[in-house]
DNA sequence: GCAAACCTACCAACTAGTAGATAATATTCC
DNA sequence: GGAATATTATCTACTAGTTGGTAGGTTTGC
């Protein structure tokens, strides 16, 4: 666990092949980028050969949807458990504010900031699910941002949308400084402040 | 001029040929990222060899590097100039997001934005200068938003230099969003949600 | 004459992707 | 049960195109 090791908690080394080619692609996606990642990349990491990869999986393009497809499902999945566990709403958005930087001191960007940061050079069917990855989050934050506002345990004055998507930026764009300036802290500051600002004013009620 | 022409103003057609080098290719990290663009690419634009482009930066990184230092300086030129223009803080401030979400309908990402998604696929020159942008971006706004609290026109609980980071990642995330989701007034609408909280509330002096 | 700016023609390395062979493992038919 | 047949997962060897970069010659304008 110490030393320069890098956690291989994406990358499991007992599933089988097209598992760890996903985890491996993801990883190299996440760090980065698509354009950045080939094929020979992988063979590096797995083992196999080039030709065995496109066994798999045939193109590059196919390759990275799926890594969108499953990273999403796995996303759904940990925000449904957030919001199906205990706590009330600004403790599940700090749960999601921590999912969100996971990855961050392997350097690895969130996966939907990735894939919008170079959109450009993507095929269209990534275009597509990055898009529908940020949906996810946003329709995901809004309904606990208003479930928290129903029940007085956040307020705010443009509505819960208006926050989600506040959240949502402030998180993706926190993730990018703090990346390049290399300060974890940089990554949840604006986050914090964003939330303490929506926490209605202690003992309020109770 | 109408049509699907896209706007030259990065891509002066009669500057030297550096210039043009300079500017496409900053066009080309915005929009797709360093990887992903070549010197092949610019042949297309500009119509010389590829050669004849080594002859003017004999590098890949090289042209890289000099692309930063051209738009940081143009950069920090236009944020001089807003500092030294009419209107108060909050005024600036929405100069410096209006500047910030340049070239969004071009598809272009702020350059410090599409570098700092892929920073581990950029040689260590870049990441020192990706760094030495974002470090601008927060020098000045910490400077504005100081001025601005200190003249009453803004006010924040966790003083200037924190505001100057919410701004700046809200104004980042939400490029990358706004952009995956085609909507650019979602660009601006955490910006504008944190500019409105700043604010001292309506009629507080004057 | 000279230097800046450009060219043609190349290179080695890498890119995504294919063809076809080969093991090992299942499945089916008798 | 055992032979015949698929299927799965891998390999070696290849393709055509692109990448960043170089060597060396030519044009152009002072």
């Amino acid at each position: 666990m110490s030393g320069g090791a890098r956690d291989d908690s994406l990358r499991s080394m007992t599933a089988p092949t097209r598992s760890q080619l996903l985890a491996e692609a993801e990883y190299l996606i996440r760090r980065s980028g698509y354009s950045a990642f080939s094929y020979a990349h992988l063979t590096d990491k797995i083992g196999i050969t080039k030709a065995s990869i496109h066994y798999h999986f045939p193109t590059k393009q196919r390759l990275a949807e799926e890594v969108v497809e499953v990273a999403m499902a796995r996303f759904a999945a940990a925000l449904a458990d957030i919001e199906a566990g205990p706590g009330d709403a600004p403790a599940r958005l700090r749960q999601y504010a921590e999912l969100f930087l996971d990855g961050f001191d392997e350097q690895l960007r969130p996966l939907c900031c990735a894939l919008s940061a170079e959109l450009a050079a993507l095929p269209d069917s990534l275009h597509t699910r990055t898009r529908a990855y940020f949906e996810l989050h946003l329709a995901w934050l809004g309904r606990i941002v208003g479930a928290g506002c129903a029940a007085g345990q956040l307020r705010w004055a443009g509505g819960a949308d208006a926050l989600a998507a506040l959240i949502l930026s402030t998180l993706e764009g926190g993730s990018l400084v703090a990346r390049a300036m290399q300060s974890r802290a940089l990554a949840l500051d604006g986050f914090a402040q964003v939330l303490a600002l929506a926490l209605p004013p202690a003992g309020a009620d109770a």
